[in-house]
Parts: C-alpha cells; sequence; structure tokens
RNA sequence: GCGCCCGUAGCUCAGUUGGAUAGAGCGUCUGGCUACGAACCAGAAGGUCGGCAGUUCGAAUCUGUCCGGGCGCACCA
C-alpha cells in the first residue's frame, strides 16, 4: 500500500520535472526524520538546485504549486532548505487498507537458488553454524514474500577431509569397526554428533604431536573416494547420521530445505570432469610450465601467480569443484544428478537427496537465474575465484548473478568463555573475542544453546501459566527461545562480527524476540477477551465508513500506529533489496514497540464510543496480521499465549 | 607486503546508499500494575560519529592519509 503510493508520488514529480524543466531526474522519496513532518519527503528540489542554478527553496515551491493534484496524497509543502514533504490521505488510505488492497507480488521469473548451511557432517552444529542457517532461511522467507519462486540447496561434504578425520579417529585411535560405530550411532544413551564433536578435537590434537599420523588421513581419503572398503563404510555410516542430526537441529529452528546436493555424487556423476573439459576448451585455465606452480593448471588473473585448480599430481582442489557445482545450479554444465526422497516434512514437502544411480523421480534441481551462496566472509577470496571461473568460460551475466551472501563469524566474548568453563590464554582473555574452533572443540554447540533458552523460558511459562499442562508450557516455551535465538542472530547486520554473550542472548526482554511475540499476543489477547465476554468481533468493512476512518484518523497517535502496521510489504522489500534479514527483524521490533505504546494508551474493550471502539478493534487486528506475518518472515511464530 | 571488514552513548549495535535536531536496546536513576497480564509503558542522564585534511549548498555516510582492532592471501577444505 505504502510502496505503491511511493511509487506513484516519484514517478508523478519525475514525470512534472522533465516536463517543466526538461530535467530527467530519478526521484528518491525519504522518510521524513519526525512523523510531524509528514509520511514521505523528496529532496528532489536539491539535486535540480545544482542543475539550474536556483536556490532548492525556490524550486521546491515552485514544485508545490505547479504539481497538480497526486492520488492518495493530501497535502504537499515545501519544508526545511527545499524539501518537499507530502501527507497523505489519511481517511482513503485507511480505507484501501481495510479494503484489502495489497500490492501485487512480483517476484522476478526466474528461480533463485539459495545455499545455505552447508555444514562439514562430521560433528555437531555450533553457533556459527546456526547464524549461516538463519541468515539463509529468513532470506528465503523474504524472497518468497515478495513472490519469488526460490529454491534451498543445503551442500553435504561427505567425502571430505572433516570427515576423513572423524573416521581416523574411529578407526586408529579408537580401534573402532564400522559395525561398532553403526551401534554407537544406534545407541539411543549416545549423542552421537556430540561424541564426534570430541573426538575430532582429539585427533586434529593428535595430529599436532603426531604429524606422521596425517598419513591416516590421506589413506582414509583414498579409501572414501575409491568407495570400498572398512573406511569408506564407515566415512558413509558417519556423514549420513551428522546429517540427519544437523536436520534435526535445524529443523527446531524451522529450518527446512528443498536438496542435499552431495560432494559424493559430485565425486561418482564426474562433474568435475566435465568442468574440466570447458575450462581447458575456453582457456579459462592454462598448464603451468615453470615456478613454483609447475605441472598445476592455474587460473590466472587474481594474484600474481594465479590460483591452483588442478594439482601436479592431477587432483582437483575443493575450488575446482565448487566451479563445477556452481555451474550445475546455474544449468551450465551439461550433466544433472539423479535424485531420490530423503525425508517429508511435517507441511508434506519432500527433501531430496541426490543419487547416482538413475530413478523413476522426476524431482529436478538447478537452472537457477540467480544464486546466493551464504558462506562467511573469511571465504570471500575463494568465492572471487569461483566466479572468475565463470568470467573466464565467458558466463560474464551468471557472474553478475553469483552473489556471495557473506556474514562474519560468531566468536565468544571473553566472559561468555568464562561463564562456559572454557578456559582461556592471558592473550586471549583480553582480546575482545575468541574464534569459535571446530579443530580445538571450542564453541557452544548449537542444541545446547537451545537447551538452555527452552529451560530459562520454560521457567518464565511456569510462572506465570501454572495452570497449563506440562506439554503445552514445553511447546509455548520452546516457541519463545526459538523466537528469541533467530532475533538475537538476526539483528545483527551481516558484517558485524558477534561477540558472542550468553547472557544477551538469554535475554527476553527489550529488543527480543519475544518481545516481539509479546507484542502479537497482546493483540490476540484483546480480540479473544472480546469473544468471551460474549460480543462478536465486529463486521469492520460494514461498520467502517471512510468518513469515519477519516475521523478516527485525525488521531495523530492512531495514524501513526496504522502507518506503521501497513509497511510490511514495504520494509520486507526494501531489506531484500539491501540484502539485509536485519532490516526486517528491526521493523518487526518497531512495529511491536508502536503496538506496545498504542496498547497501554488506550483501553479499548472499555471504550465506550461505538465507532471508536470499532476503529481501535480494528487497528488491533490489522496491526496483529501484520506483525504476525513479518515474524514469520523471520521465522518466529507467535505462541497461544506467554 | 597485498586485499576485504570494523571503529558511533558506560556496554552491544542501527543509521533508509550524501540530507532536516545522530537513534535503539541493555545498564544507571525516577515514576507507573483496575487483568486488554508489567516478558510492558512513561521520563531523565549519557555523543568531538577513532584523528587530520579534502570534495559541496550539506558528510557518521564519498576521497586521501594516519591510528587502533579483526579476517583472508596453500598443490587445506
Amino acid at each position: 500500500m505504502f510502496h505503491s503510493i511511493e511509487k506513484k508520488v516519484s514517478s508523478a514529480i519525475r514525470a512534472h520535472i522533465q516536463a517543466r524543466y526538461g530535467v530527467d531526474l530519478s526521484v528518491v522519496v525519504e522518510q521524513p526524520k519526525q512523523s510531524d513532518l509528514g509520511e514521505m519527503a523528496v529532496p528532489a528540489a536539491f539535486q535540480l538546485a545544482k542543475q539550474l542554478r536556483q536556490a532548492p527553496k525556490k524550486i521546491a515551491a515552485e514544485l508545490v504549486d505547479e504539481i497538480g493534484p497526486i492520488e492518495g496524497v493530501a497535502r504537499m509543502e515545501v519544508a526545511g532548505n527545499g524539501y518537499l514533504n507530502l501527507r497523505l490521505d489519511r481517511g482513503a488510505y485507511g480505507a484501501a487498507l481495510l479494503g484489502g488492497v495489497e500490492a501485487e507480488a512480483g517476484g522476478g521469473a526466474g528461480k533463485v537458488i539459495v545455499e545455505h548451511t552447508n555444514i562439514n557432517p562430521n560433528k555437531a552444529a555450533h553457533i556459527g553454524h546456526l547464524r549461516n542457517a538463519t541468515l539463509g532461511d529468513t532470506f528465503v522467507r523474504m524472497l518468497r514474500a515478495l513472490g519469488q519462486r526460490v529454491e534451498v540447496q543445503n551442500y553435504i561434504d561427505n567425502t571430505g577431509v572433516q570427515v576423513a578425520d572423524v573416521v581416523v579417529g574411529f578407526h586408529y585411535l579408537e580401534k573402532k569397526t564400522a559395525a561398532e560405530v553403526q551401534a554407537l550411532i544406534a545407541d539411543p544413551a549416545v549423542r552421537f554428533d556430540f561424541y564426534c564433536w570430541d573426538l575430532y578435537a582429539r585427533i586434529s590434537a593428535y595430529y599436532g604431536e603426531n604429524p606422521e599420523a596425517r598419513a591416516w588421513r590421506a589413506e582414509t581419503l583414498h579409501a572414501i573416494e575409491a568407495g570400498v572398503g572398512e573406511l569408506a563404510e564407515m566415512a558413509h555410516r558417519v556423514s549420513d547420521a551428522i546429517v540427519e542430526a544437523h536436520l534435526a537441529t535445524m529443523l527446531r529452528l524451522d529450518v527446512e530445505y528443498d536438496v542435499l546436493p552431495r560432494e559424493s555424487e559430485i565425486l561418482h556423476l564426474q562433474f568435475w570432469a566435465s568442468a574440466f573439459e570447458l575450462l581447458k576448451q575456453r582457456k579459462a585455465i592454462y598448464l603451468e610450465i615453470e615456478g613454483k606452480n609447475a605441472g598445476c593448471w592455474v587460473m590466472p588473473g587474481l594474484s600474481e601467480e594465479g590460483k591452483v585448480i588442478v594439482r601436479s599430481d592431477g587432483t582437483v582442489t575443493y575450488v575446482g569443484k565448487d566451479i563445477a557445482y556452481q555451474l550445475w545450479k546455474f544449468g551450465l554444465l551439461g550433466k544433472d544428478f539423479y535424485y531420490r526422497p530423503f525425508l517429508t516434512y511435517a507441511d508434506g514437502r519432500t527433501l531430496w537427496v541426490t543419487t547416482d544411480t538413475p530413478s523413476e523421480s522426476s524431482a529436478r534441481f538447478g537452472r537457477g537465474e540467480r544464486v546466493y551462496n551464504v558462506i562467511d566472509a573469511r571465504q570471500s577470496y575463494l568465492q572471487d575465484v569461483v566466479a572468475a571461473g565463470l568470467r573466464g568460460l565467458g558466463y560474464e551475466q551468471q557472474a553478475e548473478q553469483s552473489v556471495h551472501f557473506s556474514y562474519e563469524m560468531v566468536a565468544l566474548s571473553p566472559r561468555c568463555c568464562a561463564d562456559l568453563g572454557i578456559p582461556l590464554s592471558e592473550e586471549d582473555r583480553k582480546r575482545p573475542y575468541v574464534e569459535v574452533s571446530g579443530r580445538k572443540g571450542l564453541g557452544v554447540k548449537a542444541d545446547d544453546l537451545m537447551d538452555s533458552l527452552i529451560a530459562k523460558a520454560l521457567e518464565e511459562v511456569a510462572s506465570r501459566h501454572a495452570e497449563a499442562s506440562a506439554e503445552e508450557q514445553k511447546r509455548v516455551a520452546t516457541q519463545i527461545a526459538i523466537g528469541a535465538l533467530r532475533y538475537f542472530l538476526l539483528k545483527f547486520t551481516r558484517n558485524a562480527v558477534i561477540a558472542f554473550d550468553l547472557q544477551e542472548a538469554l535475554s527476553f526482554e527489550g529488543e527480543t524476540g519475544p518481545y516481539v511475540q509479546y507484542a502479537a499476543v497482546r493483540a490476540r489477547n484483546i480480540l479473544r477477551k472480546l469473544e468471551e465476554r460474549g460480543e462478536a468481533i465486529p463486521d469492520f468493512r460494514a461498520e467502517l465508513s471512510g468518513e469515519a476512518l477519516g475521523r478516527q484518523l485525525q488521531s495523530e497517535d492512531f495514524w501513526q500506529v496504522l502507518l506503521a502496521a501497513s509497511k510490511a510489504d514495504w520494509a520486507v522489500e526494501r531489506a531484500v533489496t539491501a540484502g539485509e534479514p536485519a532490516h526486517v527483524a528491526k521493523y518487526a521490533f518497531q512495529l511491536a514497540q508502536a503496538f506496545n505504546n498504542f496498547y497501554h494508551q488506550y483501553p479499548i474493550l472499555q471504550e465506550q464510543d461505538r465507532e471508536k471502539k470499532v476503529f481501535l478493534l480494528w487497528m488491533t487486528d490489522f496491526f496483529r496480521r501484520q506483525l504476525e506475518r513479518t515474524a514469520g518472515i523471520l521465522g518466529i511464530r507467535v505462541p497461544d499465549y506467554m
């Protein structure tokens, strides 16, 4: 609603300026700093001032006088040194919202692929992985809210070094057979992903003290690649079990995927061989004959010596495989996976996994028009190499459409380490934050964190709703805990390093998920109470005329709340453009804040004037819908009560 | 050495791509429960936007430079 008026305003002013001054100006519409300045501000006169060599104030005055009426706009005035401030026709605006005139869903025609999570399947997920998944999942929800077709991929590196290391741990350190590992996986008393977390830290430490043990890793990697024998069998069991654990962890956060492309299939279906041929044919890489990279296939341009893609022993590097995978995502590889169903989500959607054996399934993935890779900022160099690979092959457009959706790492604050009993060196204690390290087993496990949050929320719920059943309390507490966690991870912009602090994350007050949930719960409570007292929810469209809306919206308070609530789509659209889920989180918080204020100031159910009461109830209902929708985009559920 | 990111209230962070008097949460202090449940609301204090120079009507935002911190730059992934 807001957005469509904004567009009308922009094009009307642009057309007028074109006709009157012969200048084509892209007219920007801003939000005034203070609400009493109106709903929209246009700084066009400042831009025109340069070209026309006239005072901005004079130009602005001319514009106000000469532009005819714009639909939906009640008044236009000059403010400050030359701002054009606009005030909307409140009655008409309210009537349009009441009538349910909603913005046309206008996503792009092509499919967008978002790849996120991508955790090595060799140990439990930690908070860094949660930031990745929450950012990716929220961005997916944002795109879908705008009507965009989106495919969610979670890449599984099930044949890599990290899986190999855990296998080495089982085989060489613990002397376990594949069958024994399988028994461990099946043992309900063992958290297998937690077990591997510790084992991975142990084997990493062991390599440090016994460098010769790295030969075990090489041997294991070969076995995995060949796909036969005890070690390969074990790798399979381990990675499959950990993938299931990761999916379960993510499901607690309401994060779901469409397909799991796996490294093993990329290997078996020879994706690399196809990509290698392309790269050679189109001369995107060359065989180095001298220097330190002699004997390697190298991609030029990124640094003086270039980036090695194929090693002198003929094996391909990780980036090389990533280029092949990226080509597949755009449908440029000339090869495809086979797929089989992996699991079915509660809403009936199927999660597919790649396979190398031909199957009947008609599932098809990839062929995206635009690809977002949610990967942390430390890998930006490698993402640049992948994009350079596409360019080298002549796929300039696809390189443009490959977006490294980067974010900074989650580290631990020194205080948090102390709280968790993690010993720190003298040096680390002075740092602003300490980096999480899987190799050192240093970090906060995702499931542990969620458990702590749920326990804390449960205390609060139990103290307020002792009458509710234990099961119900648990459900509400879980929704609150997850809301708190997702909001916490989303409220920072992507390039801020999060110095994770347990006490801060456990907070349910102030700018938090529960604050947002609470506002929506309060709105619901009003409507529920009304019905409990035997009153029906009024037929808003029948009872509220345009005049009535205009009358009620004279109140600055009411108008501001309604205006804020009507901007949900506008906020999401801007956030998508900026690539910042944090902007949606901020909007949700501000909306909740506006409502809490309104709620406190106006006792709606006590209102005696019928028109006003109906109006206030409508506002409440409208607010509730908008906030629930926005919370949903953030992946935050609204509990039945709090 | 080269590249990227960061530096804004005591702390943690926003700041609509160059606009109006720089904002929020936490913390501190003051006040508010008649259930539309206070996981809330109202108010106060708190700033040389790291420093300097430049670009222009106008800079937290752009450029240069310096200071301080972080992360990358493998025939690892």
